[in-house]
DNA sequence: TGACACATACGAATCGATTCGTATACTACC
DNA sequence: GGTAGTATACGAATCGATTCGTATGTGTCA
């Protein structure tokens, strides 16, 4: 039995997001992306990495002096984790509650709107 | 200027779901719903009605020697303020890909799914 | 060799969330 | 009056998230 990966808090998901679009990186460019954003230490980037190895929530692997990090679930993986925890905290698993106040809560694109059918049908000829 | 009120924390949510099937209800009462899920002492509930009046999550009414406590938002408000905050820490505000993860990560009924596609197109007849 | 740049490791401070113990007040009833 | 029951108020312990300072190792180059 694996335990399974626990939910990435707010800054380590600034990390993982950082990743994601990497594939894979240094402390360093990490930290640099981040501060692109916001001021964020060197070491303070380093402590998170560590931290998230030992939650497995990144693997390391050594690059001559340095360290690569990339993320051990893939950014769809982290979503998905995501939307079902905070379908169980606040919409009693009901998926049609959510997708309603997504919607109502963003002002979604003909475009989205579209693509959004088109995800419903496909699950309906799945679902069979 | 009202600042606005802060995300809800786990704990917080777990009585504000009490207080909404509820309308209001006193420490007692909060107390012996939550301790059907999980057992949570009297003072840690009143502490946390305390916190949250603090914060502006509820509000508080005398009724002889206890008090009453009532939400400030709405279920369906604080719903809202959820997914918001989700759909920009982890979606880049795209709520197609949020309600597409929503629907691979749980199984959506074929009722659900219909009503889903009624919502989009309502949207979409508004959106014009 | 020695100064500098840059890497990881580690300990500790801070802050908020969470939990509860204890103090205090009031009411009701024997 | 005194005791039991139940209310709020408050201080403090604990724990995890967050942030950073400092120590230490190593490679480069004048």
């Amino acid at each position: 039995m694996k335990p399974p990966l626990p939910k990435p808090t707010e800054a380590e998901l600034g990390i993982l997001r950082v990743l994601w679009r990497r594939g894979r990186a240094t402390v360093r460019e990490v930290t640099d992306v981040l501060n692109r954003a916001q001021p964020t230490g060197y070491t303070t980037v380093l402590k998170f990495l560590q931290i998230m190895t030992d939650k497995g929530l990144v693997q390391r692997e050594e690059l001559g002096r340095a360290h690569l990090y990339q993320p051990t679930l893939s950014e769809e993986q982290t979503q998905g984790q995501l939307v079902r925890d905070l379908l169980d905290r606040a919409f009693a698993g009901s998926a049609a509650k959510l997708v309603q106040r997504a919607l109502s809560a963003t002002p979604a694109s003909a475009a989205e709107l579209a693509q959004i059918k088109r995800l419903v049908s496909a699950m309906e000829r799945k679902g069979r």
